[in-house]
DNA sequence: CACCCGCATTTTGTATTCAGAATGCATAGT
DNA sequence: ACTATGCATTCTGAATACAAAATGCGGGTG
């Protein structure tokens, strides 16, 4: 087995990106590079790559002789965002291989139906929509893209748990994933296209209402 | 007058931008930190600094212990450029006030009629490309998407001088933006969309030519 | 002659140190 | 009492030092 050797600096920005989501770093707040760093068990110098690829991403800010600090949230980014998300995997299903589309489908269909706890922790419905989101893009050919929409949902995570998961918009969720799956069945790369984009802007209102 | 303070990581990575619009980056070479952070004048640390920046906006490539690389150019990642390109483009047109829209597409107009010198060399030619791309989405108020694509653009800025000008492309360009501002002055949007499109898929086939 | 192993050199990756800017508090002056 | 100024402290930004991995070369061996 090839074992693997990865720089400092990436393993440092996923571990922050994961307690980023678990919800550790309050949006707004700075961050003080000597304490993280000894928290982390690494020096400063691969904790400042890391923050600098984060403030790339828009997940973290940084200002002359201020450091850096966690990106405050608003329903004016998150609106931006959403907009870019949507056109950005629009245009990655626009451009995936139709026989694909149609293989996958079935498992699109099934992983929309089965519906998640009602009860769940918001960090599982999101894992699972990206998941879903994640096989929906699999057939994708243009790699660029899929990077680059990976790095604006990064920039996207410190939203996703303002919200609380709820019932009704779980199954709104669901029920808009399996309108895409249906889509593509039917061999209806527009109409699956259309269903998208309404899938992002309505999970955008749904979560707009949680943010300050 | 307030003076400006940058830190010398993004000093660093406008210059290697510019020298590597210059041409004076071949893509596929390798970075040898020492020698270049000697050349400009700074220590490693800020290189290293904005040779991350750099990797992220997919300018450059690094392995683990290979350290950085200029990318390689290919067709394919050309297509895969303008394909996101042309789709954050679009959006950003869609989103502008067409109020102002209308106020800037004389301008548009004009400065896309005035046509260049035949003989100008591929830089002059860009740039006013370039400027004329920033006014046509001076009115988007999606600030992340404008952020978005100008990182985009950098990763596309090495592909520019493949190619030398040449008159007839040239002519072509301008029709096509002349197309667009027609467009925006009868308040036609989505004619104006499209036509922004064709010139993004336009311009990809009149550089394909020039790509390994 | 080809191939492989080992050592020396070069270069990257990380840690540490140093310098300079920002912040906050205390004190003096009005 | 309030403001402004100077100083101490804290933290960032940059440079330097150190460690470890990769590369290249030379000698030895099959």
């Amino acid at each position: 087995m090839a074992i693997k050797r990865r720089p400092l600096r990436e393993q440092i920005r996923d571990e922050l990106m994961e307690r980023l989501t678990r919800g550790e770093f309050a949006p707004g707040t700075d961050v003080n590079e000597a304490v993280l760093a000894a928290e982390l068990g690494v020096s400063r110098t691969p904790l400042r790559e890391a923050l600098i690829t984060l403030a790339g991403e828009g997940v973290l800010e940084s200002s002359q002789g201020r450091g850096f600090r966690f990106a405050p949230v608003s329903r004016k980014e998150f609106r931006e965002l959403v907009a870019i998300v949507a056109a950005l995997e629009s245009l990655a299903l626009e451009s995936s291989d139709p026989a694909h589309l149609r293989k996958i489908a079935p498992e699109l269909l099934g992983m929309a139906q089965e519906f998640p706890d009602p009860v769940a922790d918001h960090a599982t419905v999101d894992r699972r929509d990206d998941e879903w989101h994640g096989l929906l893009l699999s057939g994708c050919p243009n790699q660029r893209l899929l990077d680059l929409l990976a790095g604006v949902k990064a920039g996207m995570r410190r939203y996703e748990n303002l919200v609380v998961a709820e019932d009704e918009p779980v199954a709104r969720e669901s029920e808009e994933h399996c309108e895409i799956a249906r889509r593509l069945l039917e061999d209806d790369l527009p109409g699956a296209v259309r269903a998208l984009r309404a899938n992002w802007v309505g999970g955008m209102e749904r979560m707009l209402a949680h943010i300050p």
